[in-house]
DNA sequence: GTAATTGCAAAAAGTTTGCAATTCG
DNA sequence: CGAATTGCAAACTTTTTGCAATTAC
């Protein structure tokens, strides 16, 4: 893997704002730089191989990206989409459970799809 | 939701093979009878949006659907992309931390990506 | 009857690819 | 220099949509 300019941006606009988009990211890189959307796709396709990024995917099938620096589990919500990380700390028992399988787990993510606070107050409000 | 003979037979076909693409069960399907591909894609999306299915994106990026009957907690073979399902025991474990976050939990789906048994075998033999 | 559902065709959205030019190490 | 990466345009895949005809309740 080598280091250009675009590459560093991407990772870049990861570090600052987490979980975004493919679109996103174009967005926000091309705010400094000219990047390519397909520079864009490619470079998060080698970095999601190497094991740099985690992808998950929202109720609306949008697939979003973000540095898989730790771990990795997320609240997500079914009104607004955003998503919540979560400190996993269920790593352990996972693994205990893939031991038993004969499965050799390498990366796990958690994904509680409900309503965050905010919008379960606004939900309230109106029903 | 209607009971049409069209989603009978998606529904059918999901009880049977579990774990299916869109192109799969619109395959499958359409061995019995004549059902357009939209007419699989919308019916999922009613499901999904009903809670009556799962759905689990493969490492490869393909969206699998299944019937939410119970728990969905998943190994993901990064290898050959089959999907494992495990009983989920950690529901309680992250009900808690959702209390604690103010995140009204409606569904999570937990899913370990690594090598299953079979792959990890020949992995082993060849490399 | 009427609201939901379907098939068909076409469009939209998301992602990948071929190729020549460029750039990093 | 040589391999990896880039931009561009085009292709491909997956999913959605408009519309008229049909069907379930």
């Amino acid at each position: 893997m080598r280091n250009t300019k675009q590459r560093e941006a991407i990772i870049e606009v990861l570090k600052n704002g987490d979980h975004l988009s493919a679109e996103d990211i174009y967005s926000k890189v091309n705010e400094t730089m000219k990047v390519d959307l397909s520079t864009v796709y490619r470079n998060l396709n080698i970095m999601y191989n190497n094991g740099k990024i985690v992808k998950v995917t929202t109720s609306d099938g949008v697939n979003k990206f973000c540095l898989s620096i730790r771990h990795h589990s997320h609240l997500i919500c079914l009104k607004c989409n955003k998503i919540y990380e979560i400190p996993c700390c269920l790593s352990n028992e996972l693994h205990e459970i893939c031991n038993k399988m004969e499965f050799d787990d390498r990366e796990h993510n958690i994904n509680v799809y409900g309503y965050c606070k905010e919008c379960s107050k606004k939900m309230k409000g109106k029903d």
